[in-house]
RNA sequence: GUCCCCAUCGUCUAGAGGCCUAGGACAUUACCCUUUCACGGUAAGUACCGGGGUUCGAAUCCCCGUGGGGACGCCA
């Protein structure tokens, strides 16, 4: 019988949730969802000069617009220092861990040298005890660090659960610090603690932890510890094909959220990146907890594809319904200072767009004019509405003035008024666009009449 | 420099020795639908990094090369 899973998402509190964190916590929240396990939630915050409330708040925020809701947790590293403390005296202890005077300038020479001589840069053990070997004398006043004691040889091996088989010569590691000068605990210290306390048995995390691994795997044994799984997730590259940056703009989730992605659309466009089931490109977020497995994730890098988001998101958008599109895009045309309140019915006008837009941004631009004056541009004026085509709308509008407000029968009145003037139906309908809301293109135009209204209409087209 | 990882259409990917004259999706192009623009529908083009093996047979296995990425901190 199995343990039962327990997977958890790490960030360290120094940015936002960005693109790729947020695909680690999903796999990661996914796999524990599919096997029935715990998700934790764990800030590792132990740099202390780097990390910001600001930050765990984004991590939070990002985490909770994507519903990744977590079973137990946050935990912070820095409220854990006692046990981290507790675990490297038993280490002094036991000999798995020793005391380091090197100083940094002088770890700084020997990897100097070290790289001039073609070799690694790595710790040279001066200060690691051993049977027969005596140690330098302790520098008056200096404050050691504490190293772990890393085999010397052998090989580190485990099976990853997306690379496959990974194995590492004892011989290319050195004796990692584990603590530092002012008595602080480490980076791949912390994690291995964390993840054997809290029982994890699925590490889920991006591939620039693999070389952390066998270290952190020799840290576990030397304590006694069962090792967990590992999955090391590949990363996701901006659009162009290189590492994620500033540079690429919308790199936090919040910002997709206020580019006028859905959630739905982002969970389904994460999941794709780098993992699959077959060729089913479109399932909910219970489908994907119900298919997801590790087995089929893509050991190679993603590029990230925001079209591919877009339609994506099309497609939500699609699905979701008037009224709750409403919702969102009069809170988003509200921040514009659009007031959508005495104006045609948000949800009917949103309905008409909801096909149209591959974003709520979109959505909300183009049921804007609705809530407005039209603003026609000289451009769109000369091209559309000259002469002929005013006298077009000054017919039709006397038309209209009578006409029963429904569909079929404004566009009977259109259509009439074709006929009348002998003219064809977008020499009237396009006019009309710009004269109603200065754009010439717009959803169905009998539509659009119905749903602003006879007042409106005709006082636009009164000016 | 040393170590580790990766490599199928422009992009995300299917593919676990014969089902592959390599499938799907986004994007692209054409056509259809249509009062405009979209949506939608149909169709088309586009890929197994190179070289050696193994095998009756390789996109799939092995080796070498090349290219890309990562790591080598008293950062995480």
């Amino acid at each position: 019988m199995s343990k039962p899973v327990r997977t958890r998402f790490a960030p360290s509190p120094t940015g936002f949730l960005h693109i790729g964190g947020a695909r680690t916590a999903l796999f990661a929240w996914a796999y524990a969802r599919r096997h029935g396990g715990q998700f934790i939630l764990r800030i590792e915050d132990t740099d202390v000069a780097r990390s910001t409330p600001e930050a765990v708040q984004a991590i939070l925020d990002g985490m909770s617009w994507l519903d990744l809701g977590w079973d137990e947790g946050p935990f912070y590293q820095m409220q854990r220092m006692d046990r981290y403390k507790a675990v490297i005296a038993q280490m002094l202890e036991a000999g798995t861990a020793y005391y380091c005077y090197t100083t940094p300038a002088g770890l700084d020479a020997m990897r100097e040298a070290q790289r001039q001589r073609g070799e690694k840069p790595r710790y040279d053990g001066t200060w690691r005890p051993a049977d027969g070997k005596t140690l330098p004398a302790v520098p008056v006043g200096a404050q050691p660090v504490i190293r772990f004691k890393n085999p010397l040889d052998g090989v580190v091996a485990w099976d990853d659960l997306v690379k496959g088989r990974i194995e590492i010569a004892n011989a290319e590691m050195d004796d990692l610090v584990i603590a530092r000068a002012d008595g602080t605990p480490t980076y791949n210290f912390c994690v291995v603690v964390d993840d054997w306390d809290m029982g994890i048995t699925q590490v889920i995390r991006g591939d620039d932890h693999v070389n952390n691994t066998p270290r952190q795997i020799n840290i576990l044994k030397a304590l006694g510890a069962e090792v967990p799984q590992y999955a090391h997730l590949s990363m996701i590259l901006g659009d162009d094909g290189t590492k994620l940056s500033k540079r690429h703009g919308a790199v936090s989730v919040m910002q997709y959220h206020e580019d006028g992605y859905l959630k739905e659309a982002v969970i389904n466009y994460l999941a794709r990146l780098g993992w699959s089931h077959g060729d089913d490109e479109v399932f909910s977020r219970e489908q994907f907890v119900e298919w997801f497995d590790l087995d089929h994730i893509t050991p190679s890098a993603a590029q990230f594809n925001t079209e591919k988001l877009k339609w994506l998101n099309a497609h939500y958008i699609k699905l979701t319904t008037p009224e709750v599109l409403a919702a969102d895009v009069q809170a988003r045309l509200a921040v514009r200072g659009v007031d959508t309140k005495g104006g045609p019915d948000l949800a009917a006008v949103c309905a008409l767009y909801r096909d149209r837009a591959s974003t709520l941004v979109e959505l909300a631009d183009g049921v804007a004019p609705y809530y407005a004056e039209p603003v026609i541009s000289e451009e769109l004026a000369t091209q559309h509405l000259g002469a002929p085509a005013r006298g077009t709308l000054a017919t039709l509008s006397a038309r209209l003035a009578s006409c029963t407000w429904d569909k079929a029968s404004l566009s009977a009145a259109i259509k009439e008024t074709c006929t009348e003037l002998g003219i064809k139906m977008p020499q009237v309908a396009i006019p009309l666009r710009v004269k109603l809301l200065g754009v010439p293109q717009t959803p169905s135009i009998d539509a659009v009449l119905e749903v602003l209204g006879r007042e409106r209409v005709l006082a636009r087209l009164a000016d």
